[in-house]
DNA sequence: CCAGTGATGTCACGCAACGACATCATCCTA
DNA sequence: TAGGATGATGTCGTTGCGTGACATCACTGG
């Protein structure tokens, strides 16, 4: 993080990522499958964290409302850190391969929320899209958290933009 | 497509690649900005189908409605050619670098879409959410109508997801 | 016939990523 | 306590992606 702040990911090298902790280039590749993967060292963490909470939503919650658990889950994870998610976000926000890195640790997320889903009896397609739904509105809700300049809780932006899809899609034919 | 058919992405070099198209392999990164592009040149063009469909909605239609006739602007644009979508889409399903690639350009697309939506009147996180939303819808159904063995039309199948979505976020709270 | 333009080739280079092997500390056990 | 297994790290060499700089060649307009 400090060094692709300092002088961006493209201009930093593994070579000086690998000195700076004091070790060596080699190494860093038996830690971190490739350079982007060092930014993303916490993800698996937060699915786990997301996975947990739509599996353990009452039993009688509908698919949408699980996924909502799932986001409740993911405020609590990441609504400390703003700023260290805002500095994360600017150096990805910069640079195109981070960016892609970014999209598919989502595509992970909505692929184990999916299967979360189907494991509480939601049909295949239905699961996907509730999935693929839930990621939709992390995303927007997290863009507009680190954007904002107040202090308005991430868990809550995600209640509204929750609200706001299911206002659009009942607006449509 | 034919190398990486033959043998795989990873396993096909670029200078094979030039090779077969009688080029040096630096005129191929005149073309392509990197090895994975090739694979996207149409998606440009998707895109532009997509947005003008969008923007030649009528007046009237609500965001949900407008992205529902790009949606049917996809299908008439990829509805032709299910062997290739096939071919090309279990290329990219087989490596990890193609499938961030193609995650890059759904969310171009969905950019695109949310902009478009946005010259529309319709406010911003509303133009995110229903542009997410759209391409969720194009990824579930692509996806079902490649994997699909009957003759389902890609465009009755991008219905259906559109009201699976609905009846699913209906189903929240 | 020449100057300008654009497409291609050639060469050299930096760096990411990986395989193979060496080294060293730790720890378990006979 | 010596010795062997294990795991983390370093060293070295290689492959291939991607790019900059420069040369070449075809084509076009004047």
């Amino acid at each position: 993080m400090e060094l692709y702040v300092e002088r961006g990911f493209e201009q930093t090298t593994v070579a000086e990522i690998a000195e700076r902790a004091g070790l060596t280039a080699r190494t860093f590749f038996r830690y971190f499958a490739d350079k982007r993967e060092v930014l993303f060292a916490g993800s698996a963490s937060l699915q786990e964290a997301l996975v947990a909470a739509l599996e353990s939503a009452p039993d009688a919650a509908s698919p949408m409302e699980a996924v909502a658990a799932a986001l409740d889950a993911a405020a609590a994870f990441l609504g400390e850190g703003r700023e260290f998610s805002r500095k994360r976000q600017a150096v990805i926000a910069a640079n195109a391969e981070l960016r892609e890195r970014e999209l598919i640790k989502m595509a992970q997320l909505s692929a184990a929320l999916a299967d979360g889903l189907r494991r509480r009896g939601v049909v295949s397609p239905d699961a996907s899209l509730a999935a693929e739904a839930g990621v939709a509105i992390f995303r927007v809700a997290f863009e507009r958290w680190v954007t904002d300049l107040g202090k308005r809780d991430l868990s809550q932006i995600m209640c509204e933009s929750l609200d706001q899809l299911k206002a659009l899609t009942a607006a449509a034919r």
